[in-house]
DNA sequence: ATCCTCCCCTAC
DNA sequence: TAAGGTAGGGGAGGAT
């Protein structure tokens, strides 16, 4: 978001409101249909024409959201990764002339494109593959006349990349600028944004100014006042340049970020002066008779009645001491979900889909009661033209009108009429950041909207009505609702939990004399007979057509949009008001091609929409401009394709503990609606928020603020359901992410590749084709099954086994073994399909029809005990007690030799106070990597890990053990991390922490564990592999070495490609299974003489490359150590000369 | 080419 | 204070 969109504009909003005029208060008088079937109406009497608006569904538009988007944006179109900070010695100047500055460049360019961008990445700028208003400047030499408008205040010429770099410093920008407008306030932002604005005789300072934004915003406001597009770009362009250049945001400018989001969203604030009469502080409402609001006493006497009556709503009481329960607390995810009103409309949304499932597949000649109704009203009427309806396809939508406020009103009808929000009651203090979830017709005409902050809408409505949630309610109108349009038609999509499209052509053709809007009245009618809320309907010949219809229907109508009325409607809406189109597909399409309109849209060539957007996209937004939407209704249910659970509030963990509990309770929840749905998974994944560098604590209680998002998935072995398999997995995904849990803001898990409890005939012939298959082909024969099951309903997914190498012997059995588990587990279930919850019967059940196989593979009963131990304490006895298993297993186990190292892992985490953070704790990735070995060759594992490093796994010392290859250093680094922990400074990843944890099913890393128990690690070289001791890798340079001059690229092996360099290592990991001295000292000076000789882009790339290889390295291999230690000296080299870290991590690049 | 993984975007 | 979930479409880029 950018100053610019703060800036006031017309006050449309208004425009806005008069229109939703047309109708006043729903009411009961359900004979009043509004129909409307003029096509022609402009949509700019309906549309807020400032650039950034709520939308009129407002969700996405809502400050949080926006910060959170606004983060995500700063690194979307980071090509390569920026290089960190202003180099103190001389040295790294160089590297970082354009340190903070973004380009993008535009048509034809000397030198050409791939050269210029080369060579400025490689000086620290930052590559943008297209123009953003996060984007500096464009280089070009011309600029056809739209894109002069558009970029002509901030286009500037190659050479001053070539100048600049010949000179060793950034050049003055005002010599290079195309083109001469504004010329002064250019000047003062292009130096700001090189940092040279306050020091005139220190010009290479490349360091970025803290305050650019303010400094920027007096400038423009003291501005030229030019060509309003070109000034709003101009402080946009800087505003967002300084984000991004700031490698640590104050918790202040953290506020500037999500004010900012208000600010900008904000419709024009004209109502709040004008209607601020004294009721400026009514509200302090104290909901459920609980903790009353802070402050102004006096002023809860302004209050209406509403706050009163609803105390006695359950839905919204603190807990007893007045805290919110945070993630660590007991029982808080269900606490959670039962007052999110996001969960609430998910799941409703679901139930609904069944139910219309359900009517359809029970189906009979009675179903739609009120269908002959429909008939006989429609004849007595007009029984003078009894025509059949001929004509194409008609589809409906239907929507309830404000839809919580309607339901809230139900009960409370002395508010009707006046402007009533709903949300969390407590939330309805003057300074709430509580979201709104729904706004009244009244409130929006002050242009308050769904999803906006209590805080924003008082301002813009001093009078606003704050009424509580009623979730049952909710649920109990939705269901009526369509049970309702049941009544009539079966042909139903349910597309959300007020919300549905009805395909009314069979009815239309069935019932003589019936029109699309007869119908639709009646329906009306029958839905407001039913429910008392009023729904609107829109009528069109597809799926758009009908949803821009609905909404020119509101509140309280019907609208028909006609084929032959769409198309010049449509191109007089904005895009963002096309379905699909969102907060960032509108900024790309204005930032990019001037874009506002539908109109604007369609003269965009598809050819030049694909790259930005894709291909699907692109094709789909001009086909909806067009009017033309292809995609059908689906009213048939559909089995899901993943299932989810995230929690990205309240998120505050101070210590492992926290995090293990919550996932555990995390998975238990997952597991639940796995087995709801009879789904079993092959497929987890987990879904991490962190909060991003430098960000504070968000402005909302509990929220994420500015967050970083990770995703890790792994493949189950088996499909399962079972948490405490779930939740293994989740562990040991989740230290993959290398965050510490102080810095977690959100955590979700999601179980892909689902196969359901009652469809079984599949998974026997898969099985089958499996077992008498070697893996390799195996996994051949998985792709032919899974593409042919695409187009089925059903996915039939097997279990993913990578296997890239050999192993085959291993595998081949575990596979087997994996498929008799199978065969065993799925008559069982369909043994007890209907109505279980996760117990004890269930889960002991799945166990004992393992073990049958457990010989080959993990045995899940053992494996179940050992999970227990992974468990805190008290958990893993109330474990024991629902498996009906003594106790006593976790002493036998806790005492063993080998298990001591696990009791260190435990629950409470003994060490005095001390946290023990996920980090840089390398003991509970083994030990979720040994839990799921078998029991045998776990024991083999530990014994060789203790006799290796010649100590005794006592006290929870085996994580410093396995640091063993440097770790005095590590010590070193783990204090490091510890202080950088504490100055929210996290990202630095370290390679000598061993945080890693295999990626790939078991199978694979417990082949060569099987076969052997010696502790040497070179026994683990596979003798068939084993090449000659000689070194593998052979650096050489070509030319001369003259350290500072030399700036011919590095080789390895003459090798200088990435991609080749990339092929040669895959190479050598794989068949090296001895490295020696040697290799790591050639591919150690390698990677360093990339770094020091400034080939950053070919270092990063490649180290990327080399840590992914380290993460999937095979537990056991000998390059474990040798490939931490090149990445961790690659990383100190890349340190001193940029002062930063390599981004190894994939993200945004 | 096609799959896989991770990510973004959208809707309510 | 505050309860920012959930599922699906889709794309980029690496692995195969
Ligand atoms: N940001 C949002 C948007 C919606 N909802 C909930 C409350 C809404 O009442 C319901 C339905 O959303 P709609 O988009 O259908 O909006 P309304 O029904 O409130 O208004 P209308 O459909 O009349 O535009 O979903 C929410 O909780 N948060
Ligand atoms: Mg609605």
């Amino acid at each position: 978001m950018s100053l610019a969109k703060m800036l006031p504009r017309p006050p449309s909003s208004i425009l806005e409101a008069s229109n939703s005029v047309k109708n006043g208060v729903p009411n009961a008088d359900s004979s009043k249909n509004n129909v409307t079937t003029n096509g022609t109406m402009s949509p700019a009497n309906k549309v807020v024409s400032g650039r950034r608006r709520f939308g009129d569904n407002g969700f996405e538009e809502q400050g949080g959201y926006m910060a959170v988007k606004k983060a995500k944006l700063d690194n979307q179109f980071n090509c390569s990764k920026r290089v960190y900070g202003a180099g103190e010695s001389d040295d790294s100047d160089v590297f970082n002339i354009f340190d903070g500055v973004s380009i993008y460049i535009n048509g034809y360019t000397n030198p050409p494109e791939p050269e210029l961008r080369e060579l400025f990445i490689r000086h620290g700028g930052t590559f943008h593959p297209y123009n953003s208003s996060r984007t500096t400047f464009v280089v070009a030499t011309n600029l056809s006349v739209p894109s002069k408008r558009l970029y002509g205040s901030k286009t500037i010429k190659p050479d001053w990349i070539v100048d600049s770099i010949k000179s060793g410093k950034a050049l003055d920008t005002r010599a290079y600028m195309l083109y001469d407008l504004n010329k002064e306030k250019n000047q003062l932002t292009l130096t700001q944004v090189m940092g040279h604005k306050s020091s005139p005789s220190k010009p290479e300072n490349t360091s970025i100014p803290k305050n650019l934004q303010l400094s920027n915003g007096g400038s423009s406001t003291n501005g030229i006042g030019g060509d309003e597009s070109i000034e709003d770009f101009e402080v946009e362009r800087t505003v967002e340049t300084a984000n991004i250049s700031q490698d640590r945001v104050s918790d202040s400018d953290e506020e500037f970020f999500e004010c900012s989001q208000d600010a900008v969203m904000s419709p024009r604030k004209i109502v709040s002066s004008t209607i601020s009469i004294e009721h400026a502080e009514t509200k302090t409402e104290n909901q459920e008779g609980a903790a009353v609001t802070s402050d102004s006493s006096s002023a809860s006497i302004f209050n209406e009645p509403l706050q009163v009556e609803d105390q006695n709503s359950k839905s919204d009481s603190p807990q007893k001491d007045g805290r919110m329960k945070t993630a660590t607390d007991e029982g808080f995810i269900e606490d959670f979900f039962g007052r999110s009103r996001l969960h609430v409309i998910s799941e409703q949304k679901k139930e609904m889909q069944i139910l219309v499932g359900n009517l359809r597949k029970n189906s009979d000649s009675q179903s739609c009661s009120n269908l002959s109704k429909f008939a006989s009203e429609i004849e007595d009427k007009e029984d003078s033209s009894v025509q059949t309806w001929t004509e194409n396809v008609v589809l409906m939508h239907i929507d309830l009108d404000c839809f919580f406020a309607s339901v809230g009103l139900l009960s409370r009808p002395h508010l009707r009429g006046k402007p009533v929000v709903v949300t969390h009651s407590s939330g309805a203090g003057k300074d709430s950041r509580s979201d709104i979830a729904c706004a009244s017709y009244e409130a929006r005409k002050f242009g308050v909207r769904n999803g906006m902050w209590v805080m924003e809408a008082k301002k813009l409505c001093t009078t606003l009505q704050v009424i509580p949630y009623d979730f049952e309610e909710y649920k109990r109108i939705s269901k009526l609702f369509f049970e309702a349009v049941a009544s009539v038609t079966l042909d139903i999509e349910a597309c959300s939990v007020d919300e549905m499209i009805v395909d009314a052509t069979p009815v239309l053709k069935k019932v003589p004399g019936s029109t699309p809007e007869n119908l639709a009245t009646f329906i009306r009618k029958i839905v407001l007979e039913t429910t008392n809320c009023p729904a609107s309907i829109g009528i069109g010949s597809n799926r758009l057509l009908a949803k821009l219809a609905v909404k020119l229907a509101k509140p309280n109508g019907i609208h028909h949009l006609k084929d032959c009325d769409a198309t010049s409607y449509i191109q007089s809406m904005q895009v963002r008001d096309l379905p699909g189109v969102g907060w960032s597909n509108e900024d790309k399409l204005v930032d990019n091609f001037g874009v506002k309109t539908c109109g604007d849209l369609l003269k965009i060539p598809l050819k030049d929409l694909k790259p930005m957007f894709g291909e699907k996209t692109a094709e789909k937004m001009l086909s909806l401009c067009k009017g033309i939407d292809s995609s059908d209704i689906k009213a048939e249910l559909e089995r899901p394709k993943s299932i989810s659970v995230d929690v990205n509030f309240g998120i505050r963990f101070t210590k492992d503990d926290d995090v293990t509990n919550f996932l555990i309770n995390i998975c238990k929840e997952l597991s639940g609606r796995a087995e709801k749905m009879q789904a079993v998974s092959s497929h987890f994944s987990l879904k991490l928020l962190t909060r991003k560098k430098g960000a504070g604590e968000p402005l909302k209680q509990g929220g994420h603020g500015i967050v970083d998002s990770h995703t890790r998935s792994r493949s189950l072995l088996t499909p399962t359901r079972n948490w405490q398999e779930l939740y293994k997995t989740a562990c040991s995904l989740i230290r993959l992410m290398r965050v510490p849990p102080t810095e977690y803001r959100g955590i979700g898990v999601t179980l892909t590749d689902l196969k359901f409890d009652d469809d079984k005939s599949k998974r026997k012939s898969i099985q089958r084709t499996l077992t008498d298959m070697p893996i390799s082909r195996g996994q051949k024969m998985l792709t032919i099954s899974q593409k042919k099951n695409k187009s089925a309903s059903s996915t039939e997914k097997h279990a993913n086994i990578p296997s890239p190498d050999g192993s085959q012997n291993s595998v081949e059995v575990i596979e087997n073994g994996t498929s008799t588990r199978h065969h065993h587990l799925h008559p069982d279930n369909q043994e007890v399909p209907e109505d279980y919850s996760v117990t004890k019967s269930k889960i002991v059940q799945t166990q004992s029809n393992s073990t049958d196989s457990s010989t080959n593979t993990n045995a899940p009963v053992d494996v179940d005990i050992n999970m227990l131990l992974q468990l805190p304490r008290e958990i893993a006895e109330e474990q024991c007690q629902i498996f009906g298993i003594s106790k006593d297993v976790l002493d036998i186990k806790e005492n063993s030799a080998l298990d001591s190292n696990m009791k260190s892992e435990g629950p409470t985490g003994g060490n005095d106070g001390k946290i023990s953070s996920y980090y840089d704790n390398v003991e509970t990735v083994d030990n979720s990597f040994l839990q799921a070995l078998p029991d045998n060759v776990r024991q083999d594992v530990l014994i060789q890990l203790q006799e290796a490093k010649g100590r005794k796994a006592t006290n929870g010392n085996l994580q410093y053990d396995e640091q063993q290859p440097c770790s005095s250093r590590q010590a070193l680094e783990r204090d490091k991390q510890r202080e950088k922990l504490q100055n929210g400074d996290y990202e630095q990843p370290s390679y000598n922490l061993e945080i890693r944890e295999l990626a790939t099913p078991v199978s694979k890393s417990h082949d060569p564990l099987d076969q052997q128990v010696t502790p040497k690690i070179s026994y683990f070289q596979s003798p068939t592999l084993q090449l000659e001791p000689q070194k593998f890798w052979d650096m050489s340079i070509y030319g001369n070495v003259l350290p500072s001059e030399d700036i011919t690229i590095p080789a390895l092996n003459n090798l200088t490609e990435v991609d080749d360099v990339r092929n040669l290592i895959r190479d050598g990991l794989q068949t090296v299974a001895d490295p020696t001295t040697e290799d790591v000292e050639c591919l150690e000076k390698y990677f360093i003489d990339l770094i020091t000789k400034g080939w950053i882009q070919q270092a990063s790339a490649l180290l990327k490359f080399l840590n992914r290889q380290y993460e999937q390295l095979d537990e056991s291999s000998p390059w474990v150590p040798l490939l931490a230690e090149i990445l961790e000296a690659a990383q100190k080299t890349w340190r001193e000369l940029y002062q930063g870290e390599i981004e190894l991590d994939d993200e945004y690049q």
